[in-house]
DNA sequence: TAAACATATTACCATATGATAATATGAAAG
DNA sequence: CTTTCATATTATCATATGGTAATATGTTTA
């Protein structure tokens, strides 16, 4: 019963339920995860890591970074849950905004064949800009 | 975003993933549920209150009593989250120990015929004996 | 080896949440 | 109509949680 409460809670934050459905997309590096959502460093860090826990992520580095992507060997109570909440989400406005920021972060590295902290806080700051119109 | 993560919230608890499955099988009013589930009549009250109002659930007044099931008509997202979590929850101890309990209350009243306060709290005054034996 | 950088961790705060005890409500029976 | 009783609501408390800012860690590169 306890097990299944915690595995519901930790889906059920805004937060996690758009890094679960970016990185189902996507392998992604925190940096990466960080632009597409804009949200700081350090909350998108202790999510992974909550995510990471729970037996929902693999993780990969690569020089500095360190790329999420969903386990392939996922527990199955955790991948049911994927398949829902991508259910529940279909058309939600946050992800298909997260989705399109994804996208939009795709043609910048194709462009700049970057992949820091800076470009991608660079990134967030063009699209906040943006909104501000 | 936070309609999906309210709603997984509101399943993710413990005491209303536990109601979820006792009305799951059948219709109970308060001081039925009260007793299977031993915890507190305002707890179980307002928990129903919650539940009712994010749509899984439709009562039904019989007297003084109230009696409340899954509802007929539910909404997709709830009724999928039901099956999910009859499915995470399949063995689980404390619903096995819950749905002995409901038994042993049907069985109580094929005897007692009766349905009050009084009578469930002596039901779990008995079952807490029970286990500290 | 030292500086720079990506990621992780920590300390902290405000708010949300689950639970309880006490009380209110409102229907039914006397 | 008043008492009784089932259920609902309220006030309150302790704890849990999400978020931020600051700092630590550990790797890379200069």
């Amino acid at each position: 019963m306890k097990v299944t409460s915690e595995l519901l809670k930790l889906v059920a934050d805004p937060t996690r339920m758009r890094i679960l459905m970016v990185l189902s997309r996507k392998e992604l590096c925190v940096c990466q995860i960080m632009g597409v959502l804009e949200v700081s460093q350090s909350l998108i860090s202790k999510n992974l890591h909550l995510l990471d826990s729970a037996g929902f992520l693999s993780e990969r580095k690569d020089g500095k970074l360190v790329y999420y992507s969903l386990r392939k060997d996922m527990p199955l109570p955790q991948s049911r849950l994927i398949s829902l909440l991508a259910d529940l989400l279909k058309g939600d406005n946050i992800l298909m905004g997260d989705l399109q920021s994804l996208r939009d972060c795709e043609e910048l590295q194709k462009k700049a064949a970057k992949c820091d902290m800076k470009t991608f806080r660079e990134f967030m700051d063009r699209k906040k800009k943006k909104k501000l119109i």
